[in-house]
DNA sequence: CTGAAAGCGCTAACAG
DNA sequence: CTGTTAGCGCTTTCAG
């Protein structure tokens, strides 16, 4: 096996070729102006050699710096971790490096990363996790990434922002549409939402979707509590407690995400309700640790891994004038933790 | 707020504080031979233009690089999120990147990624995750750690491996003592074991720990079924399905990480098999889930995220003659899942 | 189609 | 204490 030698330059490499450093940089890089066979000479040697470039050199130069930049909210999320894994697969495939980035939910943090990897002159950005309503904070955003773009960079974001890059974009409203049938198909009326904070897009877009299938049954948001606080697992957990504090009658407790969703599993053991006898939760998003809860968690599944690989391969792709859009699908996955509505 | 235009460089900040280049960088890298009064005047200029070194040009002109190279056999299993979340705080506070790559568990993909962060020149690396019981690799790997670490680079692991560098130990084998004295305290005898696969250092330490509790009670464990499979849920479903058949008598099943434990649980709910009433399950990690799984999980816990950051903060200190052991310290946290053995 | 030479922005000797 | 200068290894004109 080629050991890439500490000290392995293209000029070592043009030399056992016998050709010049021009010659052997426009072979490896795959440009034309160079004969089939002097190429395949080159790299050939290259191989045998072990050769890797050195990136900051090859940066430096002026050629597109092969990292990405991955901004998260948190990586110990599932959710995110899930897309981040499917960034370094495709990634690791493309020989590409990520260099993770948490946003920790922060707007200015996250304009603070963005800034730092464009500093950093990283050749791809991608952003995950959900967009905010935060005119400021959006536009100055959008011109920082515009510049980056004007100077060869690519951008994608996971969600809805509005950045005026391609996206990669959950089917959120779907989601909260069919959950939301789904409950109201058992007979529940009396439903709470247990949301993440306001100004997430992400949030705003599933209770679109909520409030779609609801006006459905002649019903609206206004009439239902909707309680606002973090979007992790102790939100959940307030929101549950709020929830039965203020409005015992409700049999239906919808989270709009999972973590949410295993907070409020949390809290209502902690009280002894029984789910889905007295109360039915569902979630959103389907991590993977959804299915082992207890009751296993109804929830809507979103291609977590896939949605990281997406965002990728269409940064990977030339950009095009106006951003691409590709949604993801969802896909209700009814379990135990949602029943009938309970007669009373 | 300052916005590092794109193409400020070092000369700009050096001409408009009325210094050479040289001067300036000694000043920015806060090396001695410049006045106290200059370098601040130089400071001050650079904050001001919002300057932000390139790191591709620092780096190839010899500067040490300032990115971690992180290698996780799996980003989105939470124990690795966990570590992975520590070191990118850490890393923040010291203004590093962090590029993460997977192992996938495999030896050798390990070494291709090692070889790949080192071609790629990052200063760091921190490898997390259990060592292996693979002799060829491990010398491979301390060969090519050895000579990263001659031109200057610091490497720092996470678990027990044999290669001669800074570690941050968690305390399995003590934390295999602790769970197994628990159930044997509650009367358990018949306890069966989902390990990981062999070869993992992890797994043999833990074992080894359980084995020491067992041995105060005069038993061993050779007498108990020792089942290997995948160090995942799916593995520890795998691995509880084989006791429930060829050793239906057990009365408690310590699975060595959390994510088995999930999967032993969620094979014991399909064969409505009721813990901890007829069977008792305990963890290893205590990954944050953990606690709210049903029955809760009885579980050893290891401060990951703290780990991640002892970690980076190791390889941040200058190299020693002598590799650093940093032991973690584990704590026994009991809940639902384990209870005293069913007398019959 | 190929080679020579000029930088990319920075650090690190080497002089003063 | 400060400035000058030579590279780091690569890509990219510009000649041939």
């Amino acid at each position: 096996m080629p050991r890439p030698g500490p000290r392995l330059r293209l000029v070592d490499v043009a030399e056992r070729a016998g050709v010049s450093l021009a010659t052997a940089s426009r072979a490896l890089a795959g440009r034309e102006g160079v004969s089939e066979e002097v190429a395949d000479r080159v790299r050939q040697v290259s191989r045998e050699l072990g050769y890797v470039a050195n990136p900051y050199a090859r940066t430096l130069a002026g050629g597109a710096s092969s990292t990405v930049g991955l901004i998260v909210h948190q990586i110990d999320d599932p959710y995110f971790s899930e897309i981040a894994s499917g960034v370094l697969e495709l990634a690791a495939e493309e020989g590409l490096l990520v260099q993770i980035a948490h946003s920790g939910r922060d707007p200015d943090h996250e304009l603070r990363q963005l800034r730092h990897l464009i500093a950093q002159r990283v050749g791809i950005i991608l952003i995950a996790g959900s967009g905010y309503d935060d005119q400021r904070m959006e536009t100055e955003a959008r011109t920082e990434l515009a510049e980056f773009q004007r100077a060869g960079g690519r951008v994608a974001v996971v969600g809805r922002h509005s950045l005026g890059v391609d996206a990669v974009l959950p089917d959120n409203e779907a989601g909260g549409r069919a959950i939301g049938a789904h409950l109201l198909e058992l007979g529940h009326r009396r439903i709470a939402v247990a949301a993440g904070i306001p100004g997430l897009t992400t949030v705003a877009d599933r209770l679109t979707g909520v409030a779609a299938a609801l006006a459905e049954h002649g019903l609206t948001l206004d009439e239902l509590p909707v309680v606002h606080s973090d979007f992790t697992r102790d939100g959940g957990r307030i929101a549950a407690e709020q929830i039965l504090r203020e409005h015992p009658e409700s049999t239906a407790i919808i989270a709009l995400n999972d973590a949410m969703a295993i907070g409020v599993l949390s809290a209502l053991r902690a009280h002894r309700v029984p789910v889905p006898e007295r109360m039915s939760v569902a979630g959103f998003d389907d991590v993977s640790v959804a299915a082992d809860l207890a009751p296993s968690l109804t929830t809507v599944r979103l291609p977590m891994t896939q949605m990281g690989r997406m965002a990728l391969g269409l940064a990977l792709k030339p950009r095009t004038t106006r951003p691409r859009r590709r949604s993801t699908g969802q896909t209700l996955v009814v379990r135990d933790s949602t029943g009938p509505a309970p007669q009373n």
